[in-house]
DNA sequence: TTGTAGGCGTTATCAA
DNA sequence: TTGATAACGCCTACAA
């Protein structure tokens, strides 16, 4: 038989009302047999099965939404998935799911604050019943909407302790604080970062001040740090780097807000000639698989990506079961040397 | 007002039903104010929206699909998330359908045709109403289900002469052998081909054939080739170069079926101390960011990931609406020529 | 254990 | 231009 058979089979899929005719029993039935199949004699339940095979009955999904009151779907809404942090937590959180029979719809938002709050209602209206969010940062109005809702949500990537919203991560500004004092520990004085914009994002702002934690606690003034804000990309990093070492102020430490920025902070060191870690060290954060590669390899934190996108997809599928739960669950991120980092050249 | 404010809000969501008592109009006037509202008087139609407004109301999903029996959700099924080709195009292909409209439903099969079967049959019962595929392999019975319910799909990261599905994508075959082309034009004999498993997976079989039709184009024993078959990652591509490299035929060129499977030949290269490309050449495919990074820069094929998203995009938008349409699309792969690439040593 | 029937929130057809 | 009203396909008391 051809793929393009054009036979006149029914153009329109099988109702449940079509496979309880043909097993001859009621749609309520053939509803308890997928269902609760428990409720239903064995001699009908395979009467009903067999029917459905025939016809390769799905459910239709708007109707079972309607009548059911629940989608069995999951939304995520993340800045971007073209950045490998976002893509392998979100497969790890997809898996989970799958597991516990939710599907996911993903959307994103592109960073912006008013974009996300579209795709929040997006998502509500087409039946999501519990949400996973990156980050606290997001407008009054999406934390209003979601609460008079009452959907279940978790945010992710990042822990604080300040905020009491059902969350998973780590916290960001603990670990930039740790790989800073590491940093500060080989005498480096002179420090430049490259840090995605802050307004809007959490998790760059509270590696940024991770990073000025760190140089008050060593007595050094916050404000001698070089700043430089670029979105996430291999080319903005490369280019901020190149701006900061052909600047007045030549920085012997460059710390990069992520792996990405940092791989181009490498690339353009070694394009200009620029030893590292011998002229200046360079650090980034995630651990993404671009960071053994980069030679030297890459200083960084390591952000248990999979761990978070599966215990999101945990937590979320406890609390819109209405499970009690530990609903702020805080992960480590450890400091991940390589030989990017070096003592401060005297 | 506090986040966690409780006051006694609705629980439920407003419905049409709402808005219409507010409005004082019929039901029907506030859905047409919504779908058609050129069809309604002015003055109703901001009575309607007003009260929309206040309401906060937004159409419940299931009963939308249910009674228009169109969900404006397109699906999407790719082998993981957890690469960045298709997270990039995917992305792509999510901005193109936002801008008309469409949400997208995302799932994965982990390189199975058995998961990626069911995944279609759950897509479709959650309504998709066409679905984004990858590759020609799948199980008979999952085109026979697309048929059968006639739903529109594309398949992409592919062009095949052969084949007559609607699809968008670039040749692997003619790519690849371009590619292998030059390789040989640079004196290369000894050739070993780390790959992905070809079973299920088109594109890395007709990269594989790629490589044997050059080779016989030149009059080499394609059984000379030597073959390392390993799922897609860093590792196993560092592995599999391992094990080349100390076997008993040193190879001149390490042929990779992706940039992934490249970037671990060249870091195990660099570790083991091989020169690239004065022992060993290594080219990857796809032309990822890595590929820029790893030092030499990588030699590979360009494929263009995002043009791809979103001509897949609009390609599946004019097969939902029914309009007559070019459905097949080869988008050019060039290639790439970097470092990793040299004269075979004599 | 099984069947009947009402209802879920929209859309769309028909009259008015 | 508007308003009743009948689907749409499923779930779930409630009855039998």
């Amino acid at each position: 038989m051809s793929e393009h058979d054009q036979t006149n089979r029914p153009r329109t899929s099988p109702t449940l009302n079509d496979v309880a005719k043909l097993a001859k029993v009621s749609t309520a039935t053939v509803s308890r047999c997928l269902n609760n199949p428990s409720q239903v004699s064995k001699a009908k339940r395979e009467r009903v099965m067999n029917a459905v095979r025939e016809l390769g009955y799905a459910p239709n999904f708007g109707a079972q939404a309607l009548a059911a009151k629940r989608t069995n779907t999951f939304g995520a809404i993340i800045p971007t998935m073209d950045n490998a942090i976002f893509a392998r937590g979100l497969q790890a959180f997809q898996e989970e799911l799958g597991r516990h029979g939710v599907t996911l719809l993903v959307a994103s938002s592109s960073y912006s604050p008013e974009l996300e709050e579209e795709q929040i209602r997006a998502l509500v209206a087409r039946g999501a019943d519990a949400l996973l969010l990156i980050g606290h940062d997001r407008t009054a109005d999406s934390y209003a909407f979601l609460e008079q809702r009452r959907i279940p949500y978790v945010v992710a990537w990042t822990f604080n302790e300040a905020q009491s919203r059902p969350s998973i991560g780590f916290d960001n500004h603990k670990a930039m604080k740790r790989l800073m004092d590491h940093v500060l520990r080989l005498g480096h004085r002179d420090i430049a970062l490259i840090t995605a914009p802050r307004v809007g994002n959490d998790r760059a702002r509270e590696r940024f001040e991770g990073v000025q934690a760190a140089m008050q606690a060593q007595g050094l003034d916050p404000a001698s740090l070089q700043i430089v804000e670029t979105p996430y990309s291999i080319q903005n990093g490369a280019m901020a780097f190149e701006g900061l070492m052909s600047g007045p102020a030549r920085p012997t430490a460059v710390i990069c807000g992520n792996d990405v920025l940092a791989a181009g902070a490498m690339t353009m060191a070694q394009k200009l000639g620029i030893d590292v870690p011998g002229e200046v060290s360079i650090t980034g954060f995630d651990d993404i698989e671009v960071a053994e590669i980069v030679s030297p390899g890459l200083t960084t934190v390591h952000v248990p990506h999979r761990n978070m996108g599966r215990g999101a997809a945990r937590l979320l599928i406890e609390l819109r079961n209405g499970e009690v739960t530990q609903s702020r669950v805080e992960l480590q991120a450890d400091l991940k040397l390589r030989g990017s980092l070096g003592a401060a050249p005297s």
